[in-house]
DNA sequence: TTGTAGGCGTTATCAC
DNA sequence: GTGATAACGCCTACAA
């Protein structure tokens, strides 16, 4: 075990605790000599500083806790990655929740992290419910919410979004310009608003090139693979199918296209497909999958520096607030 | 802030902060009517217990360690999944660390654990080097390795490990049995031990079969998407070009079907496509990718159960030994 | 059944 | 420069 503790050391080099604490610390006020020989002890010793007992006296943890739905969603994992990466540049660690989207779990997430005492909380792409909100709120930390909606902020929750409606608008006019004018959409977990949002850019996008909106081709997804799987055959069932589909992301995409395959469909000959997040695999598949990027690197990043400024008020300045990043349309070979 | 703690709860309820302490322990050392009027103040106030004080006199922090080297990579996001999970219903947290293979960042994870005084380490598909061995060894807590492979181990250390020699014969078997006499291989991350084994099991089925192992059709790789990319132009440049190639593992092949569809081969007719892990993707690239699937959930949930079994003693008895899983060959359409 | 006292490993504020 | 001493929030003997 790492059992040595700084009283250890003080006895083997006959100061005090205080002194050693001194020294670790680099602090100027210990003579170089002393500071030189108890730091070659604490080495010596296997010392290891321990960051919870330092944390209560802190205040701090360098602890930020990142609640996700499911870290297997590759969407999620690169700003997960991102977010890890940042907070360690930034000597903090992560604490990882994931939730499944589960009411039940998202609470005890939040509980847990409160006890864990984090320095900030980082939220990714959660539908947000009523008392979740209420809880992130109660937690008196700084909370950043990544792709996730919210009414009412609490005084110290931002978010960092990218502009759905515009990356949705992206995607549909994109489709328009190729000539489609019957254009369906499969949308993301129920009650997402990063769904809705992307919805209405679609709509707007069919408004403004005077296509009248046909509800029939709006199929409800979930956001996973299966989704778009699920939605091909009531697709291809419609009296009058569309000849092209936005996707609320791109597994829901990809699982289109398989479907697709399936029945022999070609995209995009029968059937132009265009996702939204550009997921690693989004040019892997076959045909490789137009999308509508996200800036995922940057969101995590962003959202690691708000915490953190938001937690020193001296970077704060009253200059917060919430992060609107663009998507761009990346266009392969599905439409 | 979460600025209540049981002090202020003993003032308000005009008791000790011991009998505030027992009361939310539940003690049966405290009448049930204060344990209730305590435990309904606490609930009032907005108390949350300091994990981290309490961890402090209890010597255990309730925190599993998990370090990767990217969880952007689908494969081990599932392992981080499961873990996560398991930890959950143990009521343990996870902290989550990111190496990208980097040994600096590796050995800054160890000692970032230490510090945090996790009580047990999951280590991720590492090539755990000497120097980072060793570390790991000194932090005195459990330690699982997942898929790596070591040398020599530490009394505290323990891996699950799927069965790779077993799998690459499975994998190679099944292309013998296909008719393929010309099957290449492409390696993982240099020096990755799953990698070695994988191989050991290609080069163990060719010999059964009678096959001469040919070693211009072993190629470099990294496990990644390019990695696939980039050995398939070498591969088809072959004075002699193999007719079917057994993966490190799913990425690498991903890779290799990408590219092999931009030069128009077709698969398997071409050139047969053989991955290993059976990511979720796995079957959702054209052609369905045949693979061995490793049983990612089982693998993180028993390193879970390892650490707190090493942990506790009595659980223990002795009789912990490494968890070796046997994968299973998915035919699709690759192969 | 409850309270007092000590200690877990730090840092910080005093004196000396 | 250095050493007591007191926190931080919690648990747990030991006393009462």
């Amino acid at each position: 075990m790492s059992r040595v503790s700084i009283k250890d050391i003080a006895r083997a080099a006959n100061v005090s605790h205080s002194t050693v604490s001194r020294a670790l610390g680099n602090s100027p006020l210990v003579r170089a000599e002393t500071r030189a020989r108890i730091q070659r002890l604490a080495q010596e010793m296997g010392y290891s500083p321990d960051a919870w007992a330092r944390s209560l006296v802190m205040g701090r943890t360098q602890t930020i806790g990142v609640v996700v739905t499911a870290i297997t969603d590759p969407f999620i994992a690169e700003i997960v990655q991102a977010i890890e990466q940042t907070a360690y540049h930034h000597d903090h660690t992560v604490i990882l929740a994931t939730s499944n989207a589960e009411p039940e779990r998202e609470l005890a997430a939040v509980e847990m992290l409160r006890s864990k005492r984090v320095d900030g909380v980082i939220v990714t792409s959660s539908r947000v419910g009523a008392l979740y909100q209420e809880h992130l709120d109660r937690l008196g930390v700084p909370v950043v919410l990544i792709n996730s909606h919210r009414q009412q902020r609490g005084p110290y929750t931002f978010s960092v979004n990218v502009d759905n409606q515009h990356g949705g608008r992206l995607a549909t006019d994109h489709l328009i310009r190729l000539g489609h004018r019957r254009i369906a959409y499969i949308s993301g977990p129920e009650g997402n608003s990063d769904d809705l949002a992307r919805q209405a850019g679609y709509r707007q996008a069919l408004s403004l090139a005077g296509i009248d909106l046909d509800p029939d081709l709006i199929l409800p997804g979930n956001g996973r693979l299966s989704g778009g799987e699920d939605a091909l055959p009531r697709l291809v069932g419609l009296a009058e199918p569309p000849t092209a589909v936005f996707c609320y992301n791109d597994m829901t995409a990809i699982g289109l296209l398989r479907a697709a395959r399936q029945r022999h469909l070609i995209v995009p000959r029968d059937l132009a497909v265009v996702g939204f997040d550009d997921i690693p695999f989004a040019s892997y598949v076959c045909p490789p999958l137009t999308t509508v990027a996200q800036p995922k690197f940057e969101m995590g990043r962003r959202a690691v520096e708000m915490v953190l400024t938001l937690l020193d008020p001296a970077l704060a300045g009253g200059s917060i607030s919430n992060v609107v990043v663009q998507g761009r349309l990346i266009v392969r070979e599905s439409s």
